[in-house]
DNA sequence: ATATGTGCAAATTATTTGCAGCGTA
DNA sequence: TACGCTGCAAATAATTTGCACATAT
């Protein structure tokens, strides 16, 4: 259903250097918090509001304050390794920012489970669209809202994504 | 530069009915702040933040309170005839829903001028895309934020806007 | 050693709500 | 008259910040 364990553990370990690499060029201290966030980011696939990300990093490191995990996720947005997107529902969600960085989202009103897309012809068309009006695009946010089509493919992603 | 006074004032007082009509079937008061805001909406064509709604109110109808303009945007939204948007800044912007009502977003990121625009294309192709992923589409979201490609059209805009 | 990071609690910002008096139907 | 509506101030909710102590380099 999805790749073999030693590619995903693979890819977490590159991830998790790209972190330790930031954080050393810029001067900043490797510390537990900053890990086990990162990490609760790289083991989840969804975008986590920044309770969910707090519980799972809570789970992991007891004590830990929500205002660090605030300043981890600006510092990780900031520096571009994780990415914040608002749906709508008054809170922050943040995934991290991976290769292929622009994806668009599809959600599931019922369910509330976030389908990524990214499609040639719609960026295309836009770039089109942006230019008739004079503009040079620099980023995009691209959001679709709707329900899944049956109600089996429903729940099984909700008891999957947990949201 | 832009249609005749007379077509305005005609399409004023046409979308001032409709809130009149609304309350009236509703059993809800027309009153005096209603009937303000509503205007305020009217005469800017831009998408206020409530903070710029409620100035522009406030210069029309001294001693009006922060709440009603929260309460009648919120009542002007679930009845349709307004719209909420985000744009990431971190407030609600609201514009009247007019008939064409589905449009979106082009944001200057320089000037900050907001441009409408609606690409059958990239309609279809959304439909498509949430399709292919088992779902119908309920409705969208779709920015894009850029900077325009000429100085003088962008502080043109600047001093239009005034946002 | 020293500056950065953390946890906690208090501060901000956007928005909502309770309540007593005001105004529309 | 009667109930909805308004203004004010207090309440929420998400996020940020100040500060004293802890910790990575």
């Amino acid at each position: 259903m999805s790749q073999t364990p030693s590619d995903d553990s693979a890819a977490r370990d590159a991830a998790g250097e790209r972190l330790t690499e930031f954080l050393r060029s810029n001067g900043l201290k490797i510390t537990r918090q900053r890990q086990v966030i990162f990490q609760v980011l790289l083991d989840s696939s969804a975008h986590l509001s920044l309770e969910e990300l707090f519980e799972q990093v809570q789970a992991r490191m007891e004590g830990i304050g929500y205002a660090t995990v605030y300043r981890t996720m600006k510092m990780l947005t900031d520096a571009g390794l994780a990415s914040e997107r608002r749906f709508g529902d008054g809170q922050a969600r943040y995934e991290l920012s991976d290769s292929h960085d622009h994806h668009d989202h599809l959600i599931c009103e019922d369910c509330g489970h976030i389908f990524e897309f990214e499609d040639e012809l719609i960026e295309r068309r836009q770039a089109q669209v942006a230019a008739e009006h004079g503009l040079r695009i620099v980023s995009h946010r691209h959001d679709i809202w709707g329900r899944c089509d049956s109600r089996e493919s429903c729940s099984r992603w909700q008891e999957r994504s947990g949201a």
